[in-house]
DNA sequence: CCGGTGATGTTC
DNA sequence: AACATCACCGGG
């Protein structure tokens, strides 16, 4: 698995959209201490420079500080004050854009992300609620909590040296379609979402 | 629909 | 120091 790894070059490229609709159908590996979980790649998002919805959109602060590393940097970031949301860094350094991975086609470890969506973490316990395969990682926040990715572990790190990375293509025929991004005010009319068609595992 | 929740950036 | 914002989710 590690060695069908996508290639640092793979990430050099493409300009940001092209990289956003390259990464559907390929897998978002984390080989994690407890187990490791995967899916396919079936939704993301594209934020570039001059876009205003673009966390990094003329401002360089320390949060925003891995948008401007190497193609290939994870950002993962707080929202909302409870969830996180994972990134993959795109164009040159010192750029700073990148591309938001907003749901995921379960494939390995599937228990393990049940059992990490189940867990409450006000109540600090496991619920016993049943997650349906459709709902696992579906969005942005829920592909995060049950892939495990925690900010403090993989923020700023690089997919090439990371638990936390993407291998090659293993989807095949299918048709990407491009509309607005979800979740936000400004740049809400810019097509920078881009999903699997007819994937029943994409965020609405 | 609506509110929880906390880091972040901006304004004072 | 205070405030507005926010690429979300779950309960109703």
């Amino acid at each position: 698995m590690e060695e069908n790894k996508l290639p640092l070059s793979f990430y050099q490229a493409y300009d940001t959209c092209t990289l956003a609709q390259k990464l559907l159908g390929c897998e978002l590996v984390h080989n994690s201490p407890d187990g490791i979980t995967s899916g396919i790649i079936v939704e993301t998002e594209a934020y570039l420079a001059d876009d205003p919805a673009c966390h990094a959109y003329n401002r360089r602060t320390p949060r925003t500080e891995p948008m401007y590393g190497p193609a290939g940097t994870i950002y993962v970031y707080l929202i909302y004050g409870m969830y996180q949301c994972v990134n993959v860094v795109s164009n040159r350094e010192d750029i700073g854009e990148a591309v938001l991975i907003r749901a995921l086609q379960p494939t390995q470890g599937i228990e393990l992300m049940q059992t990490r969506r189940s867990f409450n973490q006000k109540k600090q316990r496991e619920e016993n609620r049943k997650i349906a395969l459709k709902e696992l990682c579906r969005g942005p926040g829920k592909l995060v909590k049950a892939m495990g990715i925690e900010r403090s572990v993989h923020n700023n790190q690089h997919l090439f040296d990371s638990s936390l990375f993407i291998t090659k293509p293993i989807m095949e025929d299918f048709t990407i379609v491009a509309g607005s991004r979800i979740g936000i005010n400004v740049g809400r009319d810019l097509p920078y979402r881009y999903y699997v068609h007819n994937s029943s595992f994409t965020s609405k």
